[in-house]
DNA sequence: GGTCAAAATAATAGCGCTACGATTTTTAAC
DNA sequence: GTTAAAAATCGTAGCGCTATTATTTTGACC
């Protein structure tokens, strides 16, 4: 290297370690150290332990921006979920990362904060780092995100629903039998007059989903249903909130999640209503406190493992022609209702 | 184009637009492409319009891995904590995320599972990433990630706790200190015979330090205190659990977090123990439900966001001499305790 | 030892972009 | 109109790595 070439590099803020350094240290070239990183057993015997020797002499740390521009393609993928402070995609999230981080792929989050035009320029900013692929949640997109993802070939994954027309790749479940699922176990209990609880469900269209699911079959069964909505995010406070607004009569709610029936059974205990005795209440997420409550909470369970392990496998194992997998959910009756 | 290189784009699957494209079609050059990428107001209202135009025809998406080999350093930070699934940190990573993308940068996040070997690999792995920045969690690490981040000159920056040397920058609040206020509310209620009940201390430092505070500062007032720990996760379940493990006659119970404290809450409601008059409960976190359950819980807060913002300006404003910034934190006096 | 195929290693040519310095154009001042 | 300074634009030379092709070495077999 030249005193300029040094300069340089200085200026550039770039005096790392190279390849092309531990190259020169090992005696080997460089196509050998970067064989040697990415197929150790596709060098003899011989010069694999200099090689290694020199690495960790120098103290060689991979250029893994250099490496993707070489090779057309990061090993990133990226994540765009609505929210991390959801349960749901935090574990989501956590689960994923652990499956792709085992093969060598990173994880990029974004969050929309459930706004579709946040996730276009999500999208947008994740499509510049020729990700390895792009997991979105759910299916409802703008135009524009479509296109985009359309128009590219990194793979793409819809996960937690199942659209009709995935873009690429979907992994989920059909929220609207959620709804039913949980309808049914309420007239097999015999609690005919009751109430959905919806937090934010024009931007949770998964939970609107379940809330549709769920009139449709209480109604279907001659049951009278009403839905309760409330723009707030889920909290404790806007179950409690909700359950005012619900007439005397109510004998069942279904929650749009674990947390707003948490607050609805706070709600209840301060009133001194009996659950599930004078109200039955049911939520959705199976959610560690679920089991540990006061009475246990009857729940639906996500599995969202296994929708992550899909996922993972999904952006793994390209050659399969599957393009929707369904996961698993269960109700899970427990003394709440 | 020759032909020959087109194939070979083809083969390694690099179809896409490159600046040179937009370059070409607006008649300008690519160095004025990226000018106006990155600076628009630096090039003229004469061609600004036109590369504009020419990059909204082709559809053209900027590539940030060749951006950043050029420019030596990527615009993505990397945020390594313990796990997503602690609200915590989920809320932290969200807001740092929401400060970041204001300006440009992306999150990689990676967690660890409070395996300091795990960190050392995730640090390791951002390195490669030549990231704007790397964000920590705590102060306890491998010696080999304390090296690797000494070497760097990334800026690295630590937070929720605050170390007596930090690598490079860190935010956060004593937990010692948190644990000392928690055992003065006590001292100040007259409970006399104490416990703190913890998850998870080996590996979840900053719990342990809150713990240690706690323990002095209740034995320095002369009380009886005992020390319960649970090496499972922080859950409900836990805290039910360590409820157990008291002596008959303890008075107050401190909770490393909100989680386990809502454990004792519904254990204690099932055993018909009164709080606070039987049992006084407290917590760290305030997380959502803190102020809804019954009784509501006495809690600390601690800020998360605020460490956010923080983090997110040291990234930011690299000038800045300070090398340590202390967050703010809060009990929450409630009918709990 | 010589031949040939297979395995191991090396050399080459970019990946798409940005920093830098060089060049051109515009503006300002006289 | 000239000139200097400033602004806008362009051309070049890599950033550090990998895919591909070319070359050398090894090993198997006669």
């Amino acid at each position: 290297m030249t005193e300029v070439e040094k300069a340089q590099r200085v200026r550039r803020g770039m005096e790392r370690v190279t390849m092309m350094d531990v190259a020169r240290h090992s005696g080997v070239s460089a196509s050998s150290v970067s064989l040697f990183l990415r197929k150790p057993e596709a060098v003899s015997a011989k010069i694999a332990p200099r090689i290694a020797a020199a690495i960790e002499k120098l103290g060689y740390v991979p250029n893994y921006v250099a490496g993707g521009l070489a090779a057309a393609g990061s090993r990133v993928v990226s994540v765009i979920v609505p929210s991390l402070r959801n349960a749901f995609f935090s574990e989501t999230v956590s689960a994923l990362e652990k499956n792709l981080s085992r093969n060598g792929l990173q994880t990029l989050v974004g969050h929309t904060e459930y706004s579709l035009e946040q996730e276009e320029r999500l999208v947008r900013a994740a499509l510049s780092w020729a990700p390895a692929a792009i997991v979105l949640t759910g299916n409802d997109h703008t135009d524009g995100t479509r296109n985009l993802l359309l128009k590219t070939a990194t793979p793409v994954v819809e996960m937690w629903e199942l659209p009709d027309a995935p873009i690429d790749c979907a992994v989920g479940f059909p929220h609207e039998e959620v709804g039913r699922a949980m309808a049914r176990h309420f007239i097999a209990r015999g609690y005919e007059n009751v109430a959905f609880l919806g937090a934010r469900l024009d931007e949770d269209t998964r939970a609107a989903s379940r809330a549709r699911g769920f009139m449709e079959e209480m109604r279907e069964a001659g049951c009278k249903a009403q839905l309760i909505s409330d723009p707030a995010p889920a909290s404790t406070a806007t179950g409690a909130r909700m359950l005012d607004a619900i007439g005397n009569d109510v004998r069942a709610v279904a929650c749009s999640n674990d947390i707003v029936a948490l607050g609805v059974l706070f709600e209840a205990q301060k009133r001194d209503l009996t659950i599930p005795d004078r109200l039955a209440v049911a939520g959705f997420g199976d959610l560690d406190f679920a089991a540990n409550c006061v009475p246990p909470l009857t729940t639906i369970r996500p599995q969202a493992e296994q929708i992550a392990e899909t996922v993972a496998n999904c952006i793994l194992n390209r050659e399969s022609e599957q393009r929707s997998y369904r996961t698993d959910f269960a109700l899970i009756p427990r003394r709440s209702a």
